[in-house]
Order: C-alpha cells, then sequence, then structure tokens
DNA sequence: TCAATTCGCAACGTGAAGTAGCGAAATGAC
DNA sequence: GTCATTTCGCTACTTCACGTTGCGAATTGA
C-alpha cells in the first residue's frame, strides 16, 4: 500500500544488536544502546521490533548452530560429546549470563517463554537422536519417556555447571556420564 | 558513639520488603516500593542496606525454614519424600520467579551469587543426610562424591520443573526417582 | 549538656523504557 | 508521472527505578 519497512534496517538493528550481546552481554543490548551504536531511530527500533525482547530474540534466532548429532555407536559415546559440547559452550560467562536472563523474562512473561522456546540454544535435539539410535540398538527399552529422559541427562549437568555455577573436572564429568547412562538404562 | 540505627525501622522495612515479595513477587520489592509502603525515607533504607539486593536478601533469610531431612529407612523413600517437598515449593510461580532472579542477579554480580548461596532455599542438607544415611546403611557406596550426587539427584527434577517450567504428574515423578536412584547406586 | 549520628523530607542526576509530533524520503496504486 | 500513504530519523517528552545530596529535627552515647 505504501513504503515498506526496510530490510536494511533491520538487517542492521539485528547485526548491532548480535554484536552488542556477543562483545558486552544481554544487560547492554537496550533500545537506546542499538539506537545509539546503529545510527538508527529508537522509533524505528519500536516500530520494528516493539521492545528489546523481541530485538534480542530476533537476534538470537540464527545465532543459534544445530549441532548436528554425534553418532559414535554407544548411548554413553553419544552423551559424552553432546555434554562435552554443551559444557564448552557453557564456559562462556555470557552465554550463562544470557541463559539466565532467559530463563528470568520467561517467567515473568509467558509469552516471551513461548518465544524463549522456539529460539533456544540447547542440546536437546541431539539428544533426542542419541536416544532414538540407542532404542534401535536396543540399548535401552523403546518404552522409555525421552522427554523426561533428556532432563535425566541435561539436569544434571545444567545443575552444576548453570545453577551452582561450578565448572567439572574431567572425572566428574565421566562420573556423571556413566551415573546418568545407568539411569537411563534403568527407565521402564 | 551516637544514635544507633533503629531495630524498628530495620524491622519494618524487612517486613514490608518480605510482604511485598510473597503479594507481588520479588519485581515489586524496589526501594521506592517499600519506602511508600512502610513509611521509612528511602535514604533510610540505602543507609541500613545500601540496595535492593542486600535487602531482599535481607527479607529472604529467616523465611527459608530449614526442612527437617525425612527418615524413611531407604534412599528411595527419602528421596521420595525429599523431592516432593521441594516441588510443591516450586509450585508457586512467585518462588520461581524469585529463583530466576536470583540466578539472573547472581551471573551479574559474584558478590550476590556469594550471598545468594547463604541464603537459598534448597534441599541440599535434606539430600546431603539422606545420602549419608545411605551409606551408613551401605546402600551406597562410601566412595561416592557427595556434592556431585547431589546434582545428579536434584538436576532433573529442576530441568523440568525450573527451566522447562512443567509440572511432573506422579507417574513422571516415580520414574525419575526410581532412575535416579539407580544413577546414585552405579556412583563408584 | 553536647557532639555525633540517625531519621524523614525534598530535590536532583542518571539511564532505560516507551510515546508523540514533525519534516523528508520512499514506494505502491492509479 | 502523480499522489496518498507509510517509513525514517530527529527532537522532545513522560514515567519509573536507582542512587545521591543537603537540610532540619530527633535521638542517644559520652
Amino acid at each position: 500500500m505504501a513504503r515498506p519497512r526496510s530490510d536494511a534496517a533491520r538487517t542492521t538493528m539485528i547485526d548491532t544488536a548480535r554484536s552488542i550481546i556477543v562483545r558486552d552481554g544481554v544487560h547492554q543490548c537496550t533500545v537506546d544502546e542499538v539506537a545509539r551504536r546503529s545510527g538508527i531511530a529508537k522509533t524505528t527500533i519500536y516500530r520494528h521490533f516493539g521492545g528489546s525482547d523481541a530485538l534480542v530474540l530476533a537476534a538470537l534466532d540464527g545465532m543459534v548452530k544445530a549441532m548436528e548429532p554425534p553418532d559414535t555407536g554407544s548411548l554413553r559415546g553419544d552423551l559424552w560429546e553432546i555434554q562435552r559440547r554443551y559444557l564448552r559452550v557453557a564456559d562462556d560467562p555470557r552465554l550463562r549470563e544470557l541463559y539466565a536472563w532467559m530463563l528470568h523474562r520467561s517467567m515473568q512473561d509467558p509469552v516471551f517463554a513461548a518465544d524463549f522456546r522456539a529460539v533456544r540454544v540447547q542440546p536437546k535435539g541431539s539428544t533426542v537422536v542419541a536416544l532414538q539410535r540407542a532404542i534401535a540398538r536396543s540399548e535401552v527399552p523403546p518404552t522409555i519417556d525421552i522427554e523426561l529422559a533428556m532432563h535425566l541427562i541435561q539436569g544434571p549437568f545444567a545443575s552444576k555447571r548453570i545453577f551452582e555455577n561450578e565448572r567439572l573436572d574431567d572425572d566428574e564429568f565421566d562420573t556423571l556420564i556413566d551415573a546418568i547412562v545407568a539411569a537411563v538404562r534403568a527407565l521402564p
């Protein structure tokens, strides 16, 4: 009907937001700051995104590189690899901060929670594939609740690394993997 | 040397903060709001606590009733009871919000993280006692890393209930408890 | 009694959220 | 090509919370 919204402006905003998030953390990623650095007017940002939440989510979307699930031939091997990668990512304080911020916003706002879910970084997909392969190999019963198994797998790592903010050394990591594999096998 | 700080004022601030947290959630618990509701001057609040973080932590301290560890005679029974109570508490959205807020603030500020640690609501103490009893009964090896076992136990519940914000039905709960007990027994 | 400190009050500065009005530029419809 | 419509960038504004400062009055230890 009339002048369309500028794609170039949208791209610039997202790129600016992204670089702020990566360089300085999500807390610096305010509408004012994006406007200042990008040269784009605040009003334009509000027209495009309606607020910093949607802007951050748009910036995050696409940064999330889906992990191709490893295939080592055993559930233990696959989970070892998946969680190893997960912990490497979680070593970045900005990412832990980002995760905590998203959890925080999700608790305040169900709409944000739903959007967050769509964009989230998670080893979830890989873990599902690893579990399906383990079922195909008859390594675990085909009747298990895969979603529950996922929490059984990633919960202990998240608890120690995110909630408690403690690193895991190699021994702890292996011990946890072994115990978790035993737990998954014990699932009905 | 001179006039001491008013204990009455301090108590009033803490009580006001507490009631705001319980009634409206931690987000409404700002210095301005506490001042408005309590009739105490903002400056006085800053003199006493230096900011809303310390005020909230002070308000929380004392609300946390330590849970007396259940003693059912088996690790499974103890963990069942402990996690059941934990989930009942986590059913309150204001508490999940509070937890997310604390995690969020902890990521930003190591000092807050340390203070948070001292005040935190957690079934940690009970779980440690349950594990020690299980060791005494030779239900699990005496060599296990108790802290790691704790994450193995509470991680899956936290992952599903806090991170994912999903409730657990009775079947899921029992399944998870069984799998976790198997995992703890598999610890070296 | 007196010096020191607190309390309550009012005002101020900062920073971010979000909104409003305006001129200029761009674009779809005709 | 013309024109109505919408966007864009700008400036300015309101609101809210944080945190600070200065001041008179009240309180208390020495």
